[in-house]
DNA sequence: TATGAATGAGGGTTCATTCAT
DNA sequence: TATGAATGAACCCTCATTCAT
């Protein structure tokens, strides 16, 4: 319901205090698990980094589930924020791939710990029966609008028709997601480097023509299974 | 079944019976890890998957670590036995990347839970200090060996010269483990389907050729920051 | 009565609740391992005597190793706010002996549970290598503080010269520390009795005069090895 | 039963070899012991250091506690056959003394793992309700052995008749007793000095005459409580 | 609003013991 | 004789949650 709080504003019924309490907290959480992981950011810890107990963690958000849930719609309210500009400023889909990719990895390198901990989140969270807790509201989100804008321009013809907007979204997506991980262990990693490198990949792979399938291995014979 | 997974047999000093027994306990750990997560796989529940208690575990393999270093080696090993001969088998660049990706998602296909759970622990271990356990030894053996092959046949032409090895490496491993996750949320994927779109992505973003550069777009102009 | 467990008073930002329940906890714990010993002395155990949950333990002192830590300390620094005025008291260096012996048990007969306890400690604190967890800043600070006294006393003449101060000290410590232990078994032990054969144990050992040397034995050749 | 075991000779009923595998088991656990305490001394522990498995000693010894009844049975002869000949070879009650400090000292220069592990099992050993297991059949024999010995020079007026004889011997023993803790800690420690300046010490405290008593002290009138 | 206090489930580990071979 | 295997209890510790103030 109030998942598109946007950062800026404070919910209806909220004081002032209580926004920014929360936001607060919010982020030591994110910096926290950006720190340690999400398996040793407990409640305790995060407090410690808010610099307040653990009970007003308690208090303000009931739990720790409602907590990340904020946490989460908070990072990704805040990447859409900076990212859609960006997309829609440009004009032509390629211009817009490199636009989501670059555009995504500068949200990153500005906003390293959001980046990190959202993506210790999405791998790591889970519900009480194992299952994962945020794979479909956050990680397939950002896929669909993605593979959507793939598919458009694969219409249009400026992105070549054959192959398959979902795997191509998916590869978009993971290479982004990798490299917050890079980042932990190697911080002086040069992101605009990567993101530009990573622009032309995708450009490559994107733009029509060329030869329509590379070499054959034995391998493909067994595809279809 | 344990004679595949100890491939050069049993360790000398180790039982016929305590072989077996690491085996069972070994892949009871890699299902329940690929099953509920990482975080949720305790002694426990790993110990109740295999039909045992949790002191049977303790017992053979003295802890939690060294059980997971054993699942990690065995699979590493598994997998690498496996797509090594395939990539050996073609003799061009595009060849063997191609033997990679395909032969790599062949295995996941395959062994659908011990990719998972190979994945679920390189993300998701950690030492008590929060420092992730097994990035260097198992993701970055695969990156590094990627990225010199990438770089090999850069140097032979067979590539084109002008992409960074290691941020494209990193785009491929990142494109394939994003597949186990794929796997746990729509176990009906077509795996096949899938290699082969991202062996032609590859393919077109590494091969020679072609405008060196796409659009720019303002976001370029920040990268060295 | 916790005011007189902390004679300084409660301790800068702790609650009065927590400081008294502390001082609950740090009594039980005191109690039981004066009771079944250091090896028996676990936290259900601890609690238990208590009266209340092992997790009350955790929550107040973080772990077993803390508690023990402020037990030690606690009788530590009861045990020198009894004995110190006593021995300043006192004139001379006899005096000064006799007082530290028998106002340390005098200590040990209204604190009966506190020296059993400590002693047990000291003796059996191990951590994790082995190696002893108190030995040099409980014992060897009490022995050194008595070895110093002697050593002072030898040098006004008070003493005889000719006995080595650090093994008299380490005599008279054992014989005060074996006292517990007895008591144990033998809980009808008359420790003022005890006290002034012990006093004057030493007091013959330490006065000057007399025969230096006791007949000799064969074993004495031995003796620079 | 077999409690008197020799250490030169086998039980009868038992082969020689069930003999000698005990006797290396029983040094193994020693060794064990006086290395890292008992508390840390587990069966597989002691196994590695016999170079066997655990089986082996349930196999021999039933459990643990047949093990330690054995250990100590055999320290304690060992140490008696060391110590006895050596006082009874001096005539007088002041010699004998001697010979008992120096002795004991002497055994535990020659044998000090042995020494090491007896006292720590006499002072950690507990039977599953918490009390000690050891005390009566190791500590107070030699006790009482040592306060006959006194009692019995104070009747001939070699020793003078005005001190308990049992805190005498506590005394005493507890002296000996602290030489291994201290061993442990400083294992250059001269115990041929040590031994030395204990006989001297308790030479002057059991030799007739001198004043009487020391100076009394206000302690002294708390006496009888 | 905020916090201190307490709880209870669960995690990993150690260990003496039992059992079958 | 000896060992490998398995068991179950106990231990210390972490943590999210609940409750009273």
């Amino acid at each position: 319901m109030w998942s598109e709080a946007s950062p800026a504003g404070q919910k209806p019924g909220r004081t002032f205090t209580e926004t920014a309490r929360r936001a607060q907290i919010v982020q030591a959480a994110i910096d926290t698990i950006a720190d340690r992981g999400y398996g040793q950011a407990s409640l305790v810890r995060i407090a410690e980094t808010a610099g307040t107990s653990k009970g007003v963690i308690v208090y303000h958000f009931g739990g720790k589930d409602e907590l990340i849930r904020e946490l989460v719609a908070e990072v990704v309210a805040r990447g859409v924020a900076y990212m859609e500009p960006r997309i829609d400023a440009e004009p032509t889909g390629a211009g817009k791939l490199r636009a989501y990719i670059e555009s995504n990895l500068a949200f990153m390198r500005e906003n390293r710990n959001h980046m990190v901990a959202i993506v210790e989140i999405v791998l790591n969270a889970r519900a009480a029966d194992g299952s994962r807790l945020y794979d479909f509201s956050v990680q397939d989100e950002g896929v669909a609008a993605l593979q959507q804008l793939l598919a458009y321009f694969q219409g249009t013809g400026e992105f070549r028709a054959d192959f398959d907007p979902h795997v191509m979204a998916m590869a978009i997506r993971a290479a982004i997601n990798a490299v917050p991980a890079q980042l932990a262990r190697n911080s002086a990693l040069d992101i605009g480097h990567y993101a530009h490198e990573l622009a032309d990949l995708f450009h490559r792979a994107t733009r029509p023509g060329g030869n329509p399938r590379g070499p054959s291995t034995s391998q493909r014979s067994r595809r279809s299974e």
